[in-house]
Formats: structure tokens, C-alpha cells, sequence
DNA sequence: TCAAAAGTGTTATCCTTACACCCATGT
DNA sequence: ACATGGGTGTAAGGATAACACTTTTGA
């Protein structure tokens, strides 16, 4: 690293870059997130220098692919740590990754493209009915171990502690936000096949989860980490839904994000109080029970809202 | 770009990146960001490959500049838009920036490195003493003017729109969140001295507000938003704070970053309610008025809570 | 005594949570 | 009738915002 003050124009070090995209969607009540490789990997490919921005080229590229526009992009994080390479030759990559969110229907993806349920690849972040029957068993009791096996007090303090933290134990509620941490923990403890790929550790049994080619399973993470925390203050959620929907649907889809059950009746004045939707006017039929209000996303709130929310207690004036 | 589904391996191609880095710290009341070249750049330097990780390497660097440790480090964003050469040639550069915070004191920037002000870059930002007298006149008119000159109405509805929004005209209140919004209009509208080296504009009169070299000042408002949103729920203050400190200081070095004032009773609250702090058994002298109680933090809340705060109402159970 | 800052009390309001209940449709 | 989902009412509790006020020091 040479972040030289003085430097004049910096010397022209050159190194692989790469974008990877984590692309959600959400259908038949279940988040999916597009894969390639037969489900072994996220779409990448390298960054060619003619493109007129990152962001735009991603956006061209998936509209392409899918035939559908991306309704949302950003940026998620720029990966370059040294022992991503993994996988024998130590040549150094850097890639940055996006999120995008579209609506799935035509799911025409080419050769051996498609989307997965992305709970295939973190079986223990779907709570909708519950905790996981493996969880204890399968996951935290071998975290516990780990823990326990640390050298010395003040590191098996700290790792029972972020063990409590991330996977909601001792009173410490559940948080579905922490995906990313609770990944990180089970790679560190080598209970995953991407650990002992990278010969951290010797060979215990793998958990359940489908594992992916190089780290890009920590990138799902990251993305799911993304989407599971910006559901919560921005509308971000419409742009996974058809254009029409009932209010049950939207529920639907914000739990299987979430991976957690939400409280109907709340959940529909919440989403009125802030005029999120208008009525269409019409009403769904062919469901099971009382036909249901069919809604459209009100586009005007991305303008009104710059949203944010105070949480500083200001002085008027 | 080509984010080939079935590509082998990535195609060695190769960019040239630069790490860039928003340092902030609080002193005498004021918010400070680390400069070079005599308050023209950020600190910023090839990205050489041999580095552990970007984040680790970037507070390395940094404490060897400052002496001091970096608090925390997180990524701020990757730019890699064509139009960011802007310097004549059309070399293309990959830029990742990262905010990092810490406490100034011994500031001993070698060479022409130091603390600025940031509120030198962006003066409309600070509203701690109310909005800045020049603002309607210099700024709002102008951009009222460029709204209304679009070629079509709804291109003027938009800008119109985006003006009262980012600015907190016609009812909207102020969001100081917003800053790289108000920023990226103003640069749209050719007032800033950056968007007319790229050519944009011929040469309208520029703006209160210290320009820099390429588009070190849109990381830096990068890296204020961040900050802004930040400190609403992450308790990262205490990072620019000295070891102990009154509650009256914390509430400055907010009101710093926030560029509004706080009110005073309702922000002790909300930091003793959230046991943010806790009391150090003794009391600042020196100060004019009643002597005040001195505070550390209570690091512990960085391992208790994983925070988050819930938006969706959950079942229980 | 006054200025300056520390610090406390109290209220109105809103939001969130939880619980209870009724409505409309198809089988 | 009953299962399934749609939809409403309401009350308790907590957080927030606003206002008014007392306390402690140094000059």
C-alpha cells in the first residue's frame, strides 16, 4: 500500500477486476437469486474498460440476459482481500459486486444459467416455519465447540459472544439482518466446504448449505445482508413484485427476504400509513378465501421521500 | 462488458485502481477531513498487489501518517465512471474509497497533508447557525433557473421536483443526509468548478465552496452522507471523540457532523436511555458554568447490541 | 448578581405491538 | 358449516418532541 501524499499521477499498477452480480427476485413465495454454473457460482465476468460506467454496463448485461428490465442496482462491496483467490493459483482479483433487483417471470436463462431458491445455499436463514431442525445439532452446538477450543479465556469469551450475538442465543434476539456475520463465524470454524477448500482447517463433515465456487457465496451474503436491511427504510421490495398485487402477496414476499413471519393485520396499516399503494380498483379471484384488493406500487413515493428519518433530536427553529 | 455466464476463467484484464480515503475527525467544534496537496486532493495512492487486504492496508497507512489508530474503517464505494478521467488524458481509473475515522490531536500531517474544515468544500451544508446568507442568492436561484431551463416539462417537472426535495424548499425539510444530492445538482448545473473542467458548461461564475482535483469532492460528500446516516444508528461519534468527554462536547461533535444544532435535554436522553455512555466519577473544571460530569464509552454496546432495529412487525413466537 | 452551562420534570403526541374480532368467498 | 384469507377496532406501552423549570459554578 502506498497512499503517497505527494504523489503526483499514480503509477499505472495494473490488476484483474471483475463485476459479480447478485441478482434477486422472488417467486412462488420464494427469494431466488440468479446463478450460473448449474448453481456453483453468481454471474461475473471481467470488467472490460470500454463500458461508460459500471453501473450502467451491469444493468445492460441483465436486461439482456433476462429480457427484463432491472428495476434496481447498487453497488454492494469491492472484494480484494489476498486469500480470495482460493482456488490454487494465487493471482490476485479484484471484484466488485452489485446487487440488482428484478421480477422473475421469464426466467429465460441461457445454457446453465437460472434462478435458485437462495435459501439452497443458507438453509438456516429460512425461519418462516421456525428454526431449522438441523440448527442446533448440525451448527450451533459445533460453533460452541469451536468457541470452546480457542486458546485462550479472552478469545473463547469473544467468540461465545459473537456466537450469542449472531445466531440469537442467551436472549439475544434473532436478527436476519446478520446473515453476513453469521456466514463468517461457520467459514472461521471451518464447518464449511469453502473453509477447508482454502486448507484452514482439515476435514469435518460439511453443514447443510450448497456450497459455491470461490467466495461468492460470501457475497450472496452480502447481497441477501443488503436487501434484508434496506426492505426496512426504503420501498425496495416493489421492484420484486408484478406490477398488480394484493397485499397478502407483498407480505409474502417481504417474509421469504426476510426469512421471518410478519403480523398481517400491522403489516397492511403500515404499509397504508405510508401511502405506499394505491388501489387499482380491482380485485384478485382466483384465490382460495375473500377475493383481495389488488394494489399498485405508488411511483411517486421514490420522489416525494428522500425519506432517511431523524433520529437526532432536533431543535425547532 | 461481458459477464459471460459460461466464462472459464477471467480474461486478465487490466485496470489501474487507486485507494482513496475520507479521514475524519472533530476538533475544536468543527468536522475535518484529511487533505494533500495543500487541501486540494484526498489521500490517495496506487493499489500495489502485495497487501493483505484493502482495509488493512489502508490503516496501516494511516497510522503511520497520523500516529494514531484509525477507529474504524469501513468501504465507502467504487468509482469507475469514464467521465472521472477529467484530466485530459482518458485513462481510465478504478477508485476505491473508504471512510475512515479517528481523533485528530496530534495532527502532524507531514509535508503538505492536514486537517481542513470540510464545510470549506461544501459551505452550504453547515446550517448550524441557520442557512447560510449566500445560499438563496448563489445557489437555490441558480439552480431554480437551470430547473426552468430544460428542453421539456417534464424534464422541468423533475429538476423542480429534485431541487425542492434535495434543498428542503416548499415543505420539504432540510435532509442533511442529502449532501452528495445537492452536490450532483449543482455539479449538473455547471456551478461547480469541477463540471465545467470537464466541459461541460462554459464558464458561469463558481460557487462558495473549495473545489478539488478530479472528483475528490464528490467521495468527500460520499463520505459525509455516510457519516451523516451513520451516527443515527451506529454509535461511531465516540470514535471522534477524546477518551472521556462531556455530554455537551458529544453533542458538539454531532451537531458538527450534522451541520444542525441539537436539542440539548432530549439528546442527554437519548444517550443515557440507550446506556451509550457511562460515568467516569469525575467532572470537566475548566469550562465556563457548572462543572460537567465526564462520560466514557461503554464499549460493551459494541458487542451487545448488533442493533438493527426492527421496521417490520414481526409475529411472535 | 448575572451569565453560562448542567441537569430534571412533565406533558402531548405518535408509533408500535398485541389481541380480538368481523367479513366475504368457495367447497 | 367451515376453511381460507381479507379486513377493522382498539387499547397498552414506549419513544419523541416540546416546554418549563431548577441547580451549580465562575466572574
Amino acid at each position: 500500500m502506498a497512499l503517497n501524499e505527494a504523489a503526483s499521477k499514480p503509477i499505472a499498477v495494473c490488476s484483474a477486476v471483475d463485476l459479480v452480480a447478485v441478482l434477486a427476485a422472488v417467486t412462488g413465495g420464494q427469494p431466488r437469486v440468479m446463478t450460473i454454473r448449474d448453481g456453483a457460482a453468481l454471474p461475473s465476468g471481467p470488467f472490460e474498460l470500454d463500458d461508460r460506467s459500471l453501473q450502467s454496463g451491469l444493468r445492460a448485461w441483465v436486461e439482456r440476459q433476462t429480457g427484463h428490465p432491472l428495476g434496481y442496482v447498487e453497488q454492494l462491496y469491492t472484494f480484494a482481500d489476498r486469500d480470495r483467490a482460493a482456488e490454487g493459483s494465487a493471482r490476485r482479483v479484484i471484484s466488485i459486486s452489485y446487487l440488482g433487483l428484478t421480477r422473475e417471470e421469464s426466467a429465460k436463462g441461457a445454457g446453465n444459467a437460472g434462478w435458485r431458491n437462495w435459501y439452497d445455499y443458507f438453509p438456516w436463514e429460512d425461519r418462516r416455519s421456525g428454526p431449522p431442525a438441523f440448527l442446533e445439532k448440525a451448527i450451533v452446538s459445533r460453533l460452541r465447540g469451536w468457541a470452546k477450543a480457542a486458546d485462550d479465556a479472552a478469545k473463547r469469551r469473544e467468540r461465545a459472544e459473537r456466537l450469542a450475538i449472531s445466531f440469537g442465543l442467551d436472549d439475544s434476539p434473532w436478527n436476519e439482518e446478520l446473515i453476513l456475520q453469521r456466514y463468517e463465524l461457520i467459514y472461521e470454524a471451518g464447518l464449511v466446504e469453502e473453509a477447508v477448500r482454502n486448507g484452514d482447517r482439515d476435514t469435518p463433515a460439511a453443514i447443510p448449505g450448497r456450497p459455491m465456487l470461490a467466495d461468492h457465496r460470501r457475497i450472496l451474503a452480502t447481497g441477501i445482508a443488503r436487501l434484508r436491511a434496506k426492505i426496512k427504510y426504503r420501498p425496495v421490495v416493489f421492484e420484486l413484485m408484478p406490477p398488480t398485487f394484493t397485499l397478502l402477496q407483498l407480505q409474502r414476499a417481504v417474509e421469504a427476504l426476510a426469512g421471518l413471519l410478519v403480523h398481517k393485520p400491522n403489516f397492511r396499516r403500515l404499509i397504508e400509513q405510508h401511502d405506499l399503494v394505491e388501489d387499482t380498483g380491482t380485485t384478485a379471484s382466483d384465490t382460495p378465501g375473500r377475493p383481495a384488493k389488488l394494489y399498485r406500487f405508488r411511483r411517486a413515493v421514490l420522489a416525494e421521500r428522500a425519506v432517511a428519518g431523524t433520529k437526532l433530536p432536533l431543535t425547532r427553529s
